[in-house]
DNA sequence: CATCATCATAGATAATGTTTAATGAAAAGT
DNA sequence: ACTTTTCATTAAACATTATCTATGATGATG
């Protein structure tokens, strides 16, 4: 809700740039430029210097944006205050995760949610890991859910075990119905991973690092670029490999792969992260109560 | 400026009615049936109980008008707080007065006035004393200017000394080269003015009888109901009157009229009326400090 | 039970906001 | 110095949203 053109000018004033905040806000840029127009009509003043090729706010426009922000903040507590009264969860949530995430943890855990509160709108934007960060930073999502540590004390992070890396094979493969599996009992077997670079392939390593082989490292048969792709590969009988369990839930109901748990268990933990402003969207509570619950029943596996 | 369906909503939960929410901001009521509905449906609830014929804020509703309460708060604060900053005197100001000081007061001033700030605007109002005042009460004007005193703790009154009366006669008429009249000069010519209840009647009444005579009054000849038709009557030579300065300005200049200021001086101070919140319009400010002004110079005389 | 006052609804119209396409102006690459 | 690129503005067509007119429904009032 609130104003738009005070909308309008605020994201332009944070990101200062009018095409980006065209981008962000799902506009074209002239709109963007009638707006922030409007304003300056009203305030009859610039609120943006464009002088230069980057723009740059006024006195004027400081005052005006430190203004709405707290005028967006008054807006804001005004809608939690009274959704929580009326005990109302509705609303639209912006998400952002990175890839792996996005298609294969969320789809699951956002669809549970969603047939829980049916009245919340989900828009999930996929990113990598640090493009995620900055968009929570400048409020473009509203939550962000990435892999790897985040280290920003503006901001909110909240660890969650959801993801356990196991190792995969055919049915037929000898490790297949081990409880468990160590890691040098792997080692002879030609061992199929995701390129150098990668969130998993980062894990795998430091996982065989902290175990301290001496000297032998894994039998890597192949590199693949994507989760599909390795998956596809262990599938076909090429070799062994180790990768995200939430990723290959519909080949273990179908069958087609096995998942042994790694001994010691490999874990990853999943961060959200969001602003830490008191008021909230109280969907966001929601969806974070929500997420924690889920961590905790799919966890033990 | 600010959000409109926040706006037609604070007016309607302050006036616990569609139907005069509409006429206050000057659209239809089924406009702000449906500006509430937006709201309502935003936050998902009824703001408004409906069910007997008045209308009363649920609670939700009147968490909404606290809220709103404090966000057009800060939305003038920032409005006041950008043009200070860029010294802009511009806006829009609707001024309430009662009839006489809106026909024959305001024109000069506000004239002078918008002539000084071009870009201004001024909305004026004509009601009697108490709608006037009721109507600063709820935001409906900003500024009110009344002849009677106004006791109302809620608001802020400021006395001006803008208008005097005097006596009136043609050129030819004996008093007219005086320097002043003292009101028993007066008794003996035939005396036209207002209706009983008017307010100018009702100040020469309590003149008289402060100074009190000892018995004789005036001779009163002629009973006219409007300062117009007074002028006209004294123009034809049917007898003197006492009226406010301010309405014969026209025709002392074309010299159909003397005035001779009574002794003692008879004055009437105006009142201004208004909020006292701390941040009012500037342009509010403004026009307060040029009216102050504007007393000051046409007074002695 | 009729009448008045008040809010709701529907369809037409007016006002605002947005997009597409073209233009201009400053910075970066050649 | 000259193109290319990037970014904001302008103008006109188009889309969305707000408002008005006319009318209906409901509760209060005499």
């Amino acid at each position: 809700m609130s104003d738009r053109r005070l909308q309008v000018f605020h994201t332009v004033a944070k990101l200062l740039s009018f095409t980006k905040a065209a981008e962000t806000l799902h506009m074209t840029q002239p709109a963007v430029t009638f707006q922030v127009r409007q304003l300056e009509d009203f305030f009859n003043t610039r609120l943006f210097d464009r002088t230069h090729n980057r723009i740059n706010l006024t006195e004027a426009g400081y005052r005006v944006f430190e203004y709405s922000d707290r005028i967006f903040e008054l807006y804001n507590e005004m809608d939690n205050s009274v959704r929580e009264m009326t005990g109302d969860i509705s609303g639209v949530l912006t998400i952002g995760a990175s890839t792996t995430i996005a298609e294969y943890m969320l789809p699951a855990l956002l669809g549970d949610f969603k047939s829980k509160y049916s009245e919340v709108d989900i828009h999930l934007k996929v990113s990598n890991s640090d493009g995620i960060v900055s968009m929570v930073e400048s409020n473009i999502i509203d939550l962000g859910v990435v892999e790897s540590p985040v280290n920003n004390k503006n901001l909110m992070v909240e660890k969650c075990k959801m993801d356990q890396l196991v190792a995969i094979a055919t049915p037929d493969h000898v490790i297949a119905n081990h409880d468990s599996v160590r890691l040098n009992e792997l080692l002879s077997f030609p061992f199929i991973c995701r390129e150098e670079g990668s969130g998993t392939r980062d894990v795998i390593n430091s996982y065989v690092k902290d175990l301290d082989f001496d000297g032998y490292g894994l039998n890597i048969s192949m590199e693949l670029g994507s989760p599909e792709s390795v998956k596809g590969a262990v599938e076909a009988g090429m070799g062994i490999s180790i990768i995200s369990k939430a990723t290959i839930q519909k080949e273990l109901r179908l069958g087609t792969l096995v998942a042994v748990p790694l001994d010691p268990i490999l874990e990853r933990p999943f961060s959200f992260v969001h602003q830490k402003q008191k008021f909230r969207q109280r969907v966001m509570d929601e969806l974070l109560e929500f997420a924690r619950v889920y961590c905790e029943e799919n966890q033990p596996n």
